[in-house]
DNA sequence: ACAGTTATGGACGGAACAGTCCATAATGGA
DNA sequence: TCCATTATGGACTGTTCCGTCCATAACTGT
């Protein structure tokens, strides 16, 4: 990550950096986001961030690098949300699902821009011709299903969801909810039918005790 | 749509075109299918379809209108192809509907180069910041909606799905999943747990007779 | 004060961009 | 055989693109 080298003994130091780094990839961050990355140039982050081109090379390497270095942090912060919104005892676990779910749904509904989701969109865009944001979506990805599988299975142990399913599958269909809803409000769906999907997708979860269909899942 | 004039009489008549439009517009969908808008050049698209660059503004007007051409066709196409798969007698709503979950999550899961959906993609990349993306997009999915929440009432009406649960409500939520579905598999996920999203959503619709959790539905 | 190191920012190069222009070609009616 | 009209395709314009280069600046251990 540091392009330093330094080695051994040098006489001098070097001169230290002037501009924030974190600031500049936010900046650059929000280009990309909203432009994407084929309609964000080099030049339009030099501008926003008032950097020269020196500077933003000498820092981020070039384009590609700027931008996997944003889509990976990116990526770490929401994989992170998510797993500090669903982690906790098995007591509050189906609770915390379904406000995860409403919350998700929220953000999206009051996201009046369309702004949307980077991972998203960058996936959209890109994952198709560059290995690089197929594996670090991928993986951001699997990493949720995960959390919230462990999520499913701690609502299983405390009686609050189905013991007979299959808290994995279960997992990535709730993963699918969620990206269908991200999907849908990109497209510009209505705020109130967004929130309603999710809605209806906590009241069809299997609970536990009720007859659910489970039994004719497994094809 | 027709750019020729010729008002009253006139006395020439026009060279034809020599180029099939059809062709043309399925090869320039397929550049900003693969590359996205803002990657794909008029250049590109004049040196894989062969003709001059006059011919193409000419014939389309402009990268702007092309696109929108194109997606409006690729719109059009695929809420038609999906209300074919899903309309019909009341009798086999519910298999019709299975299997359209079915089908749309094994095409993405054999999509191996993860090449999805334009409509999925052009709103991603676009829908932010292009109303006419936006509005084309947004209807499209409405579309798609009402048929399968036309399907799902006629289900309901032959009693394989439960009578008491919201149809619109439940199309829209069958309509996330699906983008999900779309969202995973670009990227990167498994063809089996995409398919497995498919059967696991289709395991938990509201079956008729059965207890469903639907009394708790409405918040 | 000097030396050795990295940061800065704007100029620069070559390629690619969207879109226009125009000489030429093709057509059927008059 | 002209004529009026649209099609063609490549040259062209002015802009923007990514990335490099480099003179200069800032810094600290000596």
């Amino acid at each position: 990550m540091d392009r330093t080298v330094n080695y051994g003994y040098s006489g001098g130091v070097a001169r230290p950096r002037e501009f924030d780094e974190e600031a500049v990839l936010d900046i650059a961050g929000e280009q990309f986001w909203t432009k994407g990355y084929a309609g964000t140039s080099m030049d339009a982050i030099a501008g926003a961030t008032g950097l020269g081109k020196g500077s933003l090379y000498g820092a981020f390497g070039g384009k590609h690098q700027l931008f996997l270095q944003i889509f990976d942090a990116y990526c770490a912060r929401i994989t992170d949300a998510v797993a500090k919104g669903l982690i906790g005892p098995d007591d509050g676990a189906y609770a915390r699902l379904c406000a995860h779910i409403r919350a998700a749904a929220g953000e999206i509904a009051a996201d009046t821009r369309h702004h949307g989701c980077f991972l998203a969109k960058g996936a959209a865009e890109l994952s198709e011709r560059d290995p690089d944001v197929t594996v670090r979506s991928r993986r951001a990805l699997e990493r949720i299903a995960a959390v919230l599988a462990e999520d499913i299975r701690a609502a299983q142990r405390h009686g609050d969801l189905d013991r007979g399913a299959d808290a994995d599958q279960l997992a990535t269909l709730v993963l699918a909810v969620l990206r269908g809803i991200e999907a849908l409000g990109k497209a510009g769906m209505d705020a109130g039918r967004l929130e309603s999907v999710a809605e209806t997708a906590i009241s069809l979860l299997p609970r536990a005790g009720k007859a659910s269909e489970t039994d004719s899942a497994g094809r």
